[in-house]
RNA sequence: GACCCCUUCGUCUAGCGGUUAGGACACGUCCCUUUCACGGAUGCGACAGGAGUUCGAUUCUCCUAGGGGUCGCCA
């Protein structure tokens, strides 16, 4: 059995957007180096210099980074077998190419190269698939290299896994059915493939292939729409693999134990963006109050709200079981940070038809107004002497003074509200 | 069209010849409760179809159907 050091990479085009698939595949190649100790490598593959996009390539590294995709080797990291952009290793390229014209596996066809197929049945052991057989080929064969001397994917592909070390190659099914493609030019550089996990593919909630137009498709969207890194990470795992553990909800640490390429499964998954939540409002609950002012922060701030008040803390953390995403916060907490929050209007005709609403809440304006033990306690005993004074179940004045102190008709404990917007 | 992969509740899945087919999300009901939630309990709900192998198929084989993917001088 060969030992030899996992080396995996992930190696999108800098194209478009970060897609969710290309991040799962980065997360399970990432997965496993961290479980064997081997090394993750980021590989920009940007042949395509009319598609390559500035925004794109930020795209791929924050995407990567907010999810915590942290790169042994790669751009802005460097590494031993540099450069990591395939733009910037023609030279090798070139000498890849004379060692196949060499051994008389090319020829020109119209100014581009092409690779002489071996034309052979080829069979692909993959991790996940089992053995794939494939016929002798009936294609015609491939081009390596287009007139202008820049190269194609699959070659491109292959050169660098053979002179990056590259012993696993993770990643999406969409590759499988080129695949032998790829073994075909190991054979004819000598070398071994290197092993494979196809992996399966994420689809829309439709069942085909998650688009651009698709929810969720970019990892960007994620960050925008108030999700939590961790519970994205734990989520995404678990479409294709299923941790050999009794709860779905594992932190990355667990994550990397757990982690078995051969437990991925074969079948394609729709993407649930219901779970997703269910999971980040489960890692939300578990931050503590000042992890989640600093998630929620600059999401309060897009919605006009400081949150340099001393109680902005509290605020949070007592709307927290009631949130999914970090964007709902401000509908939540915004009447604890200014004095001319807005009224359910609904709720103000229906609670006006009653006139000893009035009544009650002067009553208790009045009382309050005298009150010195202002804490949730304190209030609450207020509260029921209130009630007491005028007949009534401290029950029926709690709505009304949560409207009047907030506006709405949902929100936290009345008590909790009255302590920390403060006498 | 050819080739490749796949097929268990609505969704993600457990299962690796004998199970009351289990769990999670979602959904229904009940409890808790000053609202909204959380939480707890409970319910609804699946082996695509057909042959074969076997004492016995969700599980193994084949066929059909369906879904997805690949066949570029895109990656």
């Amino acid at each position: 059995m060969s030992t030899l050091p996992v080396r995996v990479r992930f190696a999108p085009s800098p194209t478009g957007y970060l897609h969710v698939g290309g991040a799962r595949t980065a997360l399970f190649n990432w997965l496993y180096a961290r479980n064997r100790g081997g090394k993750f490598i980021l590989r920009i593959e940007d042949t395509d210099e009319a598609r390559n996009t500035p925004e794109a390539m930020a795209a791929i590294f924050d995407g990567l980074r907010w999810l915590g995709l942290d790169w042994d080797e790669g751009p802005e990291i460097g590494g031993e077998r540099g450069p990591y952009f395939q733009s910037q290793r023609k030279s090798i390229y070139d000498d890849y190419l004379a060692r196949l014209t060499a051994a008389g596996r090319t020829y020109e066809d119209g100014g581009a190269v092409r690779f002489k197929f071996s034309r052979q049945p080829i069979n692909v052991p993959d991790l996940v698939c089992g053995d794939v057989q494939f016929a002798a080929t009936e294609e015609p064969d491939m081009t390596v290299r287009r007139p202008d001397g820049s190269y194609i994917f699959h070659f491109c592909n292959v050169v660098d896994d053979i002179e990056m070390g590259i012993t696993h190659v993770i990643r999406g099914e969409d590759h499988l059915s080129n695949t032998w493609k790829h073994t075909d030019l190991f054979h004819a550089f000598g070398k071994h493939p290197p092993r494979y996990a196809h992996i399966p593919l994420i689809l829309n909630p439709s069942g085909s292939k998650m688009s651009k137009r698709d929810e969720g498709a970019a990892v960007s969207s994620y960050i925008q729409d108030g999700y939590l890194p961790d519970a994205v990470f734990n989520y995404l795992c678990l479409l294709g693999w299923t941790p050999r553990a009794e709860k779905e909800k594992l932190d990355r640490a667990a994550l990397i134990t757990l982690f078995e390429v051969s437990d991925v499964h074969s079948a394609n998954a729709r993407f649930d963006m219901e779970k997703l939540k269910w999971f980040n409002a489960q890692y939300l609950r578990e931050m503590s109050p000042d992890e989640l002012l600093a998630a929620a922060t600059p999401f309060l701030k897009t919605a006009g709200i400081s949150t340099d008040a001393s109680f902005a803390a509290a605020a949070l953390q007592s709307v927290k079981e009631k949130v999914s995403l970090l964007t709902e916060f401000p509908g939540w907490v915004h009447f604890f940070f200014r004095e001319d929050f807005p009224f359910e209007a609904d709720a103000v005709t229906k609670l006006k038809s009653k006139p000893e609403n009035k009544v009650l809440l002067e009553a208790a304006a009045a009382h309050f107004s005298t009150f010195a033990d202002w804490s949730e306690h304190g209030i609450h005993k207020a509260i029921e002497e209130v009630a007491a004074l005028q007949s009534v179940k401290p029950g029926v004045l709690m709505p009304l003074l949560r409207f009047a102190l907030s506006g709405q008709t949902r929100g936290p404990g009345v008590t909790t509200i009255a302590n920390l917007a403060g006498k």
